[in-house]
DNA sequence: AGCTAAATGTGATTAAAGTCACATTCCGCT
DNA sequence: AGCGGAATGTGACTTTAATCACATTTAGCT
């Protein structure tokens, strides 16, 4: 569910009051961990990464991307409880956003229905998400989690086209650029492959 | 926070009304993926096994143990969302649980604003809870995960005490016994691990 | 067109974890 | 005390993925 599918004309007016437009460049460190949540950003355009890191291997995992309409559920989360990030983020384009004071949602939850329902949504579904993602990571093996990562962000419909390096996905998946290149070569002629190439 | 906790006393009442007192033994399959969420499960004593696992590979991974006083925060995610189970539940121990309707779960959100805090706060625990879980699984290599599980599963204060087969653990942490049995031993003898043994 | 940096490709090697096969020990029971 | 099944221990081997060290290709720029 998206916050722009909101109905209740109260709330979208306290929304629109309370917001505040923002423009963020191409690159930027929106969110690192150890920040305090003080606003909550619900994203109009633009595409944000958002992922854990590891200093000592330098390792990442992708825990999801933010398109337009949508809004980070691991910052309200933070909000709701001790404010603190224990999540990164970063704009992959330009992105216009509206940032929201933290202690609205709090506040709307009892205010408004239809944004508590907007919330228990969020949670069903990124919790949903979190768990699969768990599943991958305990299931499969780097084939099988690539292939999966291609289908769920490919660009256009029937034909798998990822517009990201290789260095990129292995930032995503969580491992290295000689294994995304190597695996991809592969299922490219593995007839079996559900996954398109352009 | 624990329902135990909750304060209203007319929802205390509620509760009392809808719940139905259950008694449930050792080793009883509670929830299997694809069932239907009608009702979830307060645990008053006992432990509670959560689990996804994977046909194939025989594969399994823990997501959460519930004691006394906890509830399935995955039951309510199904209930909210699409009511199909997408883990495993099992006993652990003979447990005692209240039974409580899905449907009150969702109507008490709007009429008591401390169930809504209830259902916010543990939303917050096992969000944060999966992250970490995906954190372990990206990061770290097998040892830290076995001594990490440890530390959360022992007994007693102060030194780690673990009532269970190694067999038990590979199952939770998804490896194989034979892996637990070898590190076990390897972790036993390093004097820089944190984790004490009887 | 030619230069450069980024991106991709690939063999060789290493490391970590999983698997197999079997030995040994432990524990509850009559 | 001794039997039997469960639990643990361990060597040898395989598989998977990570790492290293370069070669080659591609794309953007003037």
């Amino acid at each position: 569910m998206k916050y722009t599918d909101i109905k209740d004309e109260s709330l979208k007016a306290s929304f629109k009051e309370n917001a505040t437009l923002m423009k963020v460049p191409k690159n930027a460190q929106i969110i690192s961990v150890g920040d305090k949540i003080i606003d909550i950003p619900f994203l109009i355009s633009g595409t944000i990464r958002v992922y854990s890191e590891n200093y000592e291997s330098g390792k990442e995992v992708l825990l999801y991307y933010l398109k337009g309409g949508e809004t980070c559920f691991m910052s309200i989360i933070a909000g709701l409880g001790d404010k603190i990030s224990k999540v990164s983020a970063i704009t992959e384009m330009d992105c216009e956003l509206y940032s929201l004071p933290n202690s609205k949602v709090k506040e709307w939850q009892i205010a408004y229905p239809e944004w508590n329902n907007f919330i228990l949504g969020l949670m069903v579904k990124n919790y949903t998400n979190s768990i699969k993602t768990i599943e991958e990571l305990s299931f499969l093996n780097i084939e099988s989690r690539l292939i999966n990562y291609l289908k769920k962000h490919h660009t256009n419909a029937g034909v798998t086209t990822v517009l990201k390096s290789h260095q990129q996905i292995a930032k995503d998946i969580g491992t290295s650029r000689e294994v995304v290149t190597r695996v991809l070569k592969k299922i490219k002629f593995d007839e079996k492959s559900v996954v398109n190439f352009k």
